[in-house]
DNA sequence: GTGATAACTTATCAGTGATAACCCCTTCGG
DNA sequence: CCGAAGGGGTTATCACTGATAAGTTATCAC
C-alpha cells in the first residue's frame, strides 16, 4: 500500500501535467516525475504503460479541453467565426497542449493510434455544423462540409504552427498573422465544394 | 591524417543525409552515423560542435533545394500558383527534409538560431514579389506584400503539416486537401492588405 | 629528426525509456 | 490468529542517447 496514503496516479498525472504546461515537452521525463511526485521511475509503469500513455492521458486532457472551449461557442449567425477564434484562442492559452495536441508527430508517437486522434477530433465535427449553418441555401453535403471544416482547421493550423515556432518574419505581429487566418478560413467555405479533381501534387 | 584517405566529413554529412531521408529523423543519431560511416561517434564532433550542427547542415541543405524549385518556376502570369504548387510537390517529394526544416520546435533546435531561419526563408520574398506583379494595378506595399507572403505560406504550410502527420480524416484524400489549400492561398492576397486592427486574440 | 598539429580513438559521464526481480504491507480465507 | 495472495511499490540493470576529456597516431613544416 501506498506510503503516502493516496494513489500515486493522480498525482503522477498533476506533476506531468504541471510539467509540460511549465516547462514544455521536452521537459517530461520520467525521473523528472517521478522525482517530484517522490517515487521512483519505475513506479510510474505501474500506472501507465509507458511513457506515451502518460503523455497520452494529458493529450486526452488537452482535447477536453479544446471541447468545453469550442461548446460554449455560442451557436447564433457567428457561429463559425467564433469557432476559428475559440480555436486560435485556445493554442495561444496553452500552447504547450497545443504542441502535443497537434505538432507530435506519429513517428514519435507510434503508439497513440491515429484511431484515438480522429476519435478525438469531434472539433472537426463542430465546424462542420456550423459550416452548414452558416450556408442554409446552399446546403453543403456532409462529405464537403467535412473538406472544407478540414481546410478551415488547416488554415488555422499553419498560422498557428509558424506562429508558436517562431518562424514568422520579426516585423510581423504574430497576432496579425493569426487574425488574417481566422479571415481567409472564413473563406475556405467557397473553395471546398468544387468538384474535386482527381490528384494532381505527386 | 585520416586513415580512409578522403576527409570524414563529406561522408558524415552523406550518410547522415541519407539516414535522415530513409529513416527518418527519430533515426538520426551520432552512433548510427558513426557506425555507417565508420568511425567512432566522437569524430563526428570534430567536423560539427554538436549533434544539432550536424542536423543543421541538413536543413540548409533542404532550404537550398527549396531554393532551386522555386526559382525554377516560370515568373509568367502564374507565378504564384506554380510556387505555390512547388511549394506542396516539395514537400510532398521530400517529406523528412520538410520535417526538419518546418515541424522541428525551436525547443528541439535551441541552438539553430532564430535569425538563420529567416535568413533562410528568401521563398517569403519571392512569394512576396510574385504577389505584388500579380496585381500591378493595386500595387501593394512591401510590408503587405510579405504579410500577404506569409499568410500563404501559412497556409500551405497547414495542409502540408496536418496530411504529413496523418491527422486528416480517411474519407479525404490528402492531395485534395493540399490542393484546396493551394486555391485558398490564392484568396489571401485579398485578405492581408486590409487595415490592421490593433491586436485582438489574446 | 623534431615539434606542432590535425585527425582521430578510448573511456567515461549523465541522462533517457524500459524491464525483471524482489520486498513489504494489507487483506482475506480458513 | 495465521498464512497465502497480491497490489504497490523499490533496487538493480539494460540499451540507448548526446557529449566531453584525455590519450594516441599520423602527417607536415622546418
Amino acid at each position: 500500500m501506498p506510503r503516502n496514503g493516496t494513489d500515486l496516479k493522480p498525482r503522477i498525472l498533476a506533476e506531468a501535467r504541471r510539467i509540460l504546461l511549465e516547462d514544455g515537452y521536452t521537459a517530461l521525463s520520467t525521473r523528472r516525475v517521478a522525482g517530484e511526485v517522490g517515487c521512483t521511475a519505475a513506479a510510474i509503469y505501474h500506472y501507465f504503460e509507458n511513457k506515451d500513455a502518460l503523455l497520452h492521458a494529458l493529450i486526452d486532457e488537452g482535447f477536453e479541453l479544446l471541447h468545453t472551449r469550442l461548446e460554449a461557442v455560442p451557436r447564433d449567425e457567428g457561429h463559425l467565426r467564433g469557432l476559428c477564434a475559440a480555436y486560435v484562442d485556445f493554442s495561444s492559452a496553452n500552447p504547450e497542449f497545443y504542441e502535443v495536441m497537434f505538432h507530435l508527430h506519429p513517428t514519435q508517437m507510434e503508439r497513440y493510434p491515429v484511431e484515438r486522434y480522429r476519435a478525438q477530433r469531434d472539433y472537426l465535427a463542430l465546424l462542420g455544423d456550423a459550416i452548414i449553418a452558416s450556408r442554409q441555401e446552399s446546403a453543403p453535403s456532409p462529405e464537403s462540409a467535412l473538406r472544407a471544416a478540414t481546410l478551415v482547421w488547416s488554415t488555422l493550423h499553419g498560422a498557428i504552427s509558424l506562429h508558436q515556432a517562431m518562424r514568422i518574419d520579426k516585423s510581423l505581429r504574430g497576432p496579425d498573422l493569426l487574425d488574417d487566418a481566422i479571415r481567409l478560413a472564413m473563406r475556405a467555405v467557397e473553395i471546398s465544394p468544387l468538384p474535386s479533381q482527381p490528384g494532381i501534387s505527386s
